[in-house]
DNA sequence: GCGCGTTACTAAAGCGTGTCAACAACTTTT
DNA sequence: AAAAGTTGTTGACACGCTTTAGTAACGCGC
């Protein structure tokens, strides 16, 4: 069956869509070519007249590559996996974006999968597990597994069968690279910031201090105030629940503590809802901010630290750099890095505001 | 070729993973069988112990169907694309969750591309274009586009090649099918919690008078007003910038025009930011919420009307479930339904606080 | 006029699955 | 006892693409 050249486009296109081989026929060369043609490969001598052939049949009759198609016969897919809770946090939606928009350069596509009901203590594995199997299924080349908050996790064994990546928590079985934000260097980062503006009484409104983030916030406070030949003092340190009430109370506990003379001039709140209620209690109080109290924060809630009045200095979670690090790293792994356990940690930048 | 037999696990899985052959060879028969079995195929009948058989293989090989072949084979996918502004707008990543958990009941996948650079006046085609392009080349099924606050949006020509539905949005060209916040009945909704409280003076600080969301809540208000045998007084309606500051401006300006006697007694914000502004205006003026002014919202941005102090009265645009929403309607005319240009409105619910 | 290297292209064998037509071995009906 | 189902299973083609191993045609040196 030689082929006599280019044909007639309503000849080319059968019912179904246009295929590779519609453009072959209408191009007047073989599938083969084609193929050549649309992935580049240069060991190939195609002749230029045959290949704008090619690009011209291509847009003529309006062909798309079926990607389904090509990975099956090429045995590579371009898709990664995301696994995450998008539910519970809205914030670590910008996992999401960090990690869609490296995808979207390195020409990789994301399939996200809900893992909701997971949390430290047992993750639903069901769910869980059922999430990352239907990712496998799609044949993914690789796997992000990403928490709501820095803790320790314990990895479906599934994810195991493909490189795979933790964001924003770390594998409790140490077998699997991760990265984490760096709390140590924000929490300097931020106790410098008040320390630079003169205070050098800081009290510390902290979360429970069994988790990752406040172990490391205040290691990093600590490290700033021994830079500046100060300690912390514990006194001033109050621990609450991770809400505006919890920072309410926190701050109420320390401002009426102590006599206006030894009233700490600042307050370091270890994530930004405390921040907000320590906003409460510090205007109730008839004092200012940051005029009588410096405040700074943590996280970079963005609908809370830029809408607070005034603003909130904080530190931001780099949630968008550890998704986009993720697939970066990802890639290096699918691409024959060996795997190990390291864990990457991703600088906490500071965001100047208005409060201190 | 015959079979014969059940043979072992090491000889019938080769190098590159468990395939459908290698269940058949492992439970001695056919592919065809096999795919029958875990197609639950009725058509066919499968003696109850090959059935059987044929599970156990799949059990101990660990197979795990390949989705893209079976989307080959079948040539249909199981997968929508879903494609959104990410980025700018924090809170519509609720369309996403909602979109996606509808999507998991349905056994169904959600590709999500980005479309950053979108905007009312003129989208950034050539990204948007390339998003929608890349979701076909997966031969979605059908199309989800989701904007990030309401308004009329032109699809680009390729969306039109599968089933699309517009979610709080709508198509300016009138030929999509559309999920959008009943606006209208979310301001009536407010401004008559505001009334059953007893309130008859209520202010308004609105957003831009010219988009879909600023008309339709306000009409919900006269629609209540009206209820009441009331009218909206015009001097109350005060706009400004969507943000927290404008919010606190307009409300000073409404604070601030009338002696106590003829001040209004309840606010009504169109967005939360306005009112977190507005709690600021009436707390520096001595006044006490909802004690001598109530404040409701509208949004319900969770991190915003959760924390502010009092919690915030507000009415909740139903992002997940209009994300919900989108994929069963998408999932209904994939199923045959015909396309038309219908717009779904869906309620928004009133979340009571603590500000009325 | 033959071997040899280049250039430009193609045939054909997969990739892993769905699905239809067919078939052998029974059972029931006529 | 032949015809007509019924049950359980399979062979073979199709899906749209990649990729390996070619081949035909041509120019070159000797």
């Amino acid at each position: 069956m030689a082929n006599n050249g280019p044909i007639t486009k309503a000849a080319a296109v059968r019912d179904r869509g246009v295929t590779m081989n519609d453009v072959a026929n209408y191009a007047g060369v073989s599938r083969t070519t084609v193929s050549f043609v649309l992935n580049n490969r240069s060991t190939a001598n195609i002749s230029e007249e045959t290949r704008k052939r090619i690009i011209e049949a291509v847009q003529e009759l309006g062909y798309r590559p079926n990607a389904g198609a090509r990975a099956l016969a090429s045995q590579r897919s371009d898709w990664y996996g995301l696994v995450t809770e998008i539910v519970t946090a809205p914030f670590a939606v910008n996992v999401i974006k960090g990690a869609q928009d490296q995808a979207w350069l390195d020409r990789r596509f994301l399939l996200i999968a809900p893992s909701d009901q997971a949390d430290a203590v047992g993750p639903n594995q069901g769910m869980e597990d059922a999430a990352i199997e239907k990712l496998l299924e799609q044949r993914v080349e690789g796997l992000l597994y990403a928490a709501t908050f820095h803790r320790g996790v314990h990895v479906p064994q599934s994810a195991h069968e493909v490189p795979t990546v933790l964001i924003n928590c770390f594998d409790a079985d140490g077998k699997l690279p991760s990265i984490v934000p760096n709390e140590r260097a924000g929490g300097r980062v931020a106790v410098e910031r008040l320390l630079l503006a003169g205070h050098r009484r800081i009290g510390v409104i902290n979360l429970d201090p069994n988790i990752p983030a406040a172990v490391g916030r205040l290691d990093g406070a600590r490290d700033a105030l021994a830079g500046a030949g100060l300690e912390l003092d514990p006194e001033l340190v109050v621990s609450g629940f991770a809400t505006a009430d919890g920072g309410y109370e926190a701050a109420c506990e320390i401002l009426d503590r102590y006599p206006e003379g030894q009233r700490p001039t600042a307050l370091f709140c270890l994530n930004d809802r405390m921040a907000m209620g320590a906003y409460d209690a510090i205007k109730e109080r008839g004092l200012t901010i940051p005029g009588d109290i410096a405040v700074i924060g943590f996280d970079n809630q963005e609908l809370i630290a830029a809408y607070l009045r005034p603003k909130l200095t904080t530190v931001a979670l780099p949630f968008e750099k550890m998704g986009a690090l993720g697939v970066q790293t990802l890639a290096a792994l699918t691409a024959g890095q060996p795997i190990t356990a390291d864990q990457q940690l991703v600088d906490c930048p500071l965001l100047e505001r208005s409060s201190v």
